[in-house]
DNA sequence: AATGTGACATACC
DNA sequence: TGGTATGCCACAT
C-alpha cells in the first residue's frame, strides 16, 4: 500500500524532506544518516519510505542524493526511468558507476555531522 | 488496536 | 558473492 498525501507539516516525512532538501548539490547522504539525525536512529527504513512519499510531494525533493550506506543507488527503480537517478547525480558532478557513487565516502553529507 | 508495509542495516548461512 | 532472516519504526487501512 502506498500513502497518498503524507507530507503534513510536523510529520516524520516532512522532516525527511527538509533534510534531503538541505543536501548540497554534488553531495550525497544516506538513509541511516538521515534517520540518525532525525533521532529515530534505527528507523532508516522509514527514510526510504518517506522518499516514496516524496514522489507525491508538491515540491522538489532531490531523492537522487539519498543512497544506501554503500553509496549504491538502490532507489533508482523508483524514478521515472532506470537511468534518471544516475543522470541527475552526474549532472551535479557526482561520478556514478555500476549504480554506485564513486568516491562516496568523501561526498557523503551527514546531517548529524554537517548540521551539528 | 492490530496488521501490513518498506528506496535500510546487519547478521548469518 | 549472494540469498535469507530479523530488528527496526512511522504511517495507512
Amino acid at each position: 500500500m502506498k500513502p497518498k498525501q503524507v507530507f503534513d507539516r510536523g510529520s516524520f516525512f516532512a522532516d525527511v524532506f527538509e533534510v534531503v532538501r538541505l543536501v548540497p548539490q554534488g553531495r550525497v547522504t544516506t538513509y541511516g544518516a538521515i534517520a540518525k539525525y532525525l533521532g529515530t536512529g534505527k528507523s532508516s527504513r522509514m527514510v526510504g519510505w518517506a522518499m516514496n512519499a516524496a514522489h507525491t510531494a508538491h515540491f522538489h525533493v532531490p531523492a537522487q542524493r539519498v543512497v544506501n550506506r554503500n553509496g549504491m543507488l538502490t532507489g533508482k527503480h523508483h524514478f521515472a526511468t532506470n537511468t534518471l537517478m544516475q543522470e541527475l547525480l552526474e549532472k551535479e558532478g557526482i561520478v556514478v558507476k555500476n549504480d554506485t557513487v564513486q568516491n562516496f565516502k568523501s561526498l557523503l553529507w551527514d546531517p548529524s555531522v554537517e548540521l551539528l
